[in-house]
RNA sequence: GGUGCGGUGGCCAAGUGGUAAGGCGAGAGUCUGCAAAACUCUUAUUCGUGGGUUCGAUUCCCACCCGCACCUCCA
């Protein structure tokens, strides 16, 4: 079957050709580790897991490859401001290599909750200051850079003649214009970007090296052209991100191995839009007020719920977060463990293998090779695990199997929860009442324990009781 | 100012040139002391508005209205 993704360099679905059959190399942008990772960033990277798994899941074999931003990424995208990383050190008081580590472990404990499979390659930026710094080197010989003194090396754009192709011409133009204010005016061109910033002696970095150009750092975009290109080979299958890199990140990025190989960088590149919150503004990190992964669990949700949500909207189309749709999210993803674990049931431990050839199967297939289409990849599950003409085991083998794309935990067993004492022995009051033919008595107590979040349900096999969120 | 995207039932959301997946919610029934849970059933002749192409458009084209995002830090 034909694995279909949208191309944002051509701005159509294609039908993916890897470079080597029956594999596919994949970079994806990750997290600059200055802070934590909020839940916009993460609905990113629940896109790409869901575009690895569901690559695997047809057949290929993975290698993706992400980076760990942990130097280089200034304040402003114009080349100028601080250091993200050495900001965030001064303001916390530690050393901008105890940031790095902090916020690097924080966003793989989300990564992990929210079930995002570690990536085949993890590189952070400071393990290859030498292979930016070759890249540097190389595009200087080439005649693409220009320094500029107590500055640094920059990219001419001028010298790459089909320069902003990913963005498109007319957008290039128009920044090249100037809407905005030019904060350099030593750059040739307005979109001129950095390969490699010096040290300023005001400036005492905590993170520098030595170049031919002069002790400094590298520029945000060289990271991602190096490292993609050491370990997945100077034209890669897939480049991933999010929707703001388009403009300024990937087209510097392929201004720079391009302009470096005279080779394509990336065949497809594949975006991932913005999760919006819809009344408390924009999910930014500058804006301060943003919500982790760590907000859900507080708010009584299994990070998966978000994970759900996140798979009902396709990732090209832009979400809208509200705590509305987390609920509802929540409640559906109840419902389909629910069912589930009653077609487990009803399967009476049978576990067959997944039939592949079953119209279903294909049907889920088909949807995640139609550009990753996980909202009609859940509808077939649903649809399925209700259809009662199949038979319970292999309804079962089949949900098992999805498991490995949807990774929303269907089977977990949950774990046994312990009610407060009081709570508990006003729950054996209640049975009694009930049992004593005392409804008034027995309705009392069902409605005290409700208003603190104990749902009771009476079964043919007695009372139990489970948690309501709040 | 530049670029791009979207408007589908109460809400969220797939989708297609031949008459609308799925989820949440809601309503009815079964069950229950009553509930809850579960199960069964129901819930858009209609896809922003106005034109056009077509035997036929929600799906293609044009115009318009509305909303949103990116180009500032973002994934």
């Amino acid at each position: 079957m034909d694995f279909r993704l949208y191309n944002t360099l051509t701005r159509q679905k294609e039908i993916f050709k890897p470079l080597k059959a029956g594999e596919a190399g994949i970079y994806t942008c990750g997290p600059t580790v200055y802070l934590y990772a909020h839940i916009g960033n993460m609905r990113t990277y629940i896109a790409e897991d869901g575009l690895v798994r569901a690559l695997k899941f047809c057949g290929y074999k993975v290698k993706r490859v992400m980076n760990i931003t942990d130097v280089g990424h200034l304040t402003s995208d114009a080349d100028t401001g601080e250091d993200k990383v050495e900001a965030s050190a001064r303001r916390e008081g530690k050393t901008a290599w105890d940031v790095v580590k902090f916020y690097t472990e924080a966003f793989f404990k989300d990564f992990k909750a929210l079930n995002c499979l570690q990536p085949e390659v993890l590189c952070p930026a400071t393990e290859y200051i030498k292979e930016m710094i070759d890249l540097g080197v190389t595009l200087e010989k080439k005649g693409f850079t220009y320094l500029i003194p107590k500055d640094g090396l920059y990219f001419d754009t001028a010298k790459l003649p089909d320069y902003g192709k990913l963005a498109g011409k007319a957008h290039v133009e128009g920044l090249r214009e100037g809407a905005r204010v030019e904060a350099n005016a030593e750059k040739r061109n307005p979109v001129d970007f950095a390969l490699w910033k010096l040290s300023t002696p005001e400036e005492k970095r905590q993170m520098e090296w030595d170049s031919p150009w002069g002790k400094g750092f590298p520029g945000w975009h060289m990271e991602c052209s190096a490292m993609a290109m050491k370990h997945l080979g100077e034209t890669i299958d897939i480049h991933c991100g999010g929707e703001d890199h388009v403009s300024i990140h990937h087209t510097n990025e392929i201004a720079q191995s391009e302009g470096a190989t005279g080779k394509t960088f990336s065949n497809y590149w594949m975006h991932v839009r913005f999760l919006v919150m819809g009344d408390s503004g924009k999910m930014s990190k500058s804006a301060g007020g943003f919500l982790t992964v760590s907000s859900l669990p507080e708010k009584g949700y299994d990070p998966l719920a978000y994970r759900y949500y996140c798979l009902l909207t396709h990732y090209r189309k832009q979400l809208e977060f509200t705590w509305e749709g987390v609920e509802a999210a929540a409640r559906g993803l109840d419902g389909l463990r629910a069912l589930a674990a009653k077609v487990k049931a009803e399967a009476s431990g049978q576990v067959p293998p997944a039939d592949r050839e079953a119209k279903y199967f294909k049907d889920f297939s088909g949807a995640l090779a139609d550009d990753v289409n996980m909202p009609a990849a859940l509808a077939v599950l649903w649809e399925t695990l209700k259809d009662q003409s199949i038979p319970a085991p292999q309804r079962l083998a089949f949900a098992l199997a999805t498991e490995a794309v949807l990774a929303l935990n269907l089977f977990a067993e949950k774990a046994a929860e312990e009610l407060p004492a009081e709570l508990a022995a006003l729950v054996k009051e209640r049975e009694a009442a009930r049992k004593a033919k005392d409804f008034k008595r027995s309705d009392e107590l069902r409605k005290a324990l409700s208003a603190k979040g104990v749902l009771i349900e009476d079964t043919p096999n007695g009372t139990t009781w489970k948690r309501t969120r709040g």
